[in-house]
DNA sequence: GTCTATAAACCGATAGAC
DNA sequence: GTCTATCGGTTTATAGAC
């Protein structure tokens, strides 16, 4: 009768997968959040890593053609990754436990993980030609930058975490563009200060 | 007899946990690293996160008393950082799931962090006013600066896995360094150009 | 201190009724 | 499609011999 059974059980999957890591879950506790039976469950999908595996299809939509080109752009592009990130933490933040179920989720990761660099290189060659940003002080300055800025894409959140009881409420946009500021021309702070001022 | 059967858990628990984490790894196979029984283990740490909790325990050494002040130090202070991750990575990357053992785990990580967030920031002080980095271009820039650097150390052994089919060789050194450049003065580049040029 | 043996619970996967 | 029942294996933790 229910053909979005399916659904329910990859949403399910999805939120315990994100709060308990892949271990930490098991069938039926997923059986149980999905309001089904164990049997059920097994019905759709006869193992657990088909579970994951239909997680990460579902959950790998392609990133848009084009790379922000605006200061605008990119900070929409920060709070879109950011969003992301959360959302499927049991795909970013568990990388390590997934990548071991099997090979072919690991090729998955890896290749997220450079359509994203790709991504973000494109991104800011484009803001440079603009005028947003400064030219390199030397070969591969940007390419360190995009490193930096994806770890903490991905793992700014555990982070805030664990600092929590420290009293100042950090933030993932303010970090991400303190740690930018000095690489913006005086045309890129402008257009920052009016963004930032804003909310 | 042997009196160093509870270092000879610890020590096959720390790699163990370090390669598969906490919830990869059962007590059996912690025994059988550590070439004995399991009973005999048992008799050591009644429960398994007694283990994880010990672990911690020997593994927090305090920090040195003085933060670096030159640009030699901090670099030590880098490839430091580095080893101790990667000698307790069951520590730094497993963290989400060792909170989630006990409270008392995660009040360790969460001291150890601000420990350390507290060394470095002491250590741009000293390194400022020792004339190798430039002034704040705006008030927290170097907290900010601190968080991404710390999120690195972290997180790039793993992110160094995650892009492994990428040809360019990774290196920490190289990636913090570069991160880092564009705050240094003419004083604190000549140094480190020094440096590098060694090796 | 170290061992073997085992209890009690949970795991993923399967079989079969409806 | 959905369910109950169960198998075979593994887990942590305990009991008791030596």
């Amino acid at each position: 009768m229910r053909r979005d059974t399916r659904q329910a059980i990859l949403q399910a999957a999805r939120e315990l997968f994100n709060r308990h890591g892949y271990d930490g879950v098991s069938v039926r506790d997923i059986a149980r959040a999905a309001g089904i039976s164990k049997g059920n469950l097994t019905y759709h999908f006869s193992r657990k890593e088909d579970i994951v595996a239909a997680l990460l299809e579902s959950d790998s939509a392609p990133l848009p053609p084009a790379a922000p080109g605006t200061i605008r752009e990119l900070d929409t592009m920060f709070t879109d990754m950011q969003k992301t990130v959360e959302a499927q933490s049991y795909f970013f933040l568990h990388h390590a436990q997934l990548s071991q179920i099997s090979e072919t989720i690991f090729h998955t990761q890896s290749r997220r993980y450079r359509a994203m660099l790709a991504h973000l290189q494109e991104a800011f060659c484009r803001l440079r030609s603009n005028g947003f940003f400064r030219p390199e002080l030397f070969s591969g300055e940007y390419d360190r930058l995009i490193n930096g800025l994806y770890m903490q894409a991905v793992y700014w959140a555990p982070f805030e975490r664990l600092q929590k009881s420290v009293s100042r409420r950090p933030d993932f946009r303010r970090q991400v563009w303190g740690t930018l500021y000095h690489l913006l021309t005086d045309k890129g702070r402008a257009e920052l200060g009016q963004i930032l001022a804003l909310d």
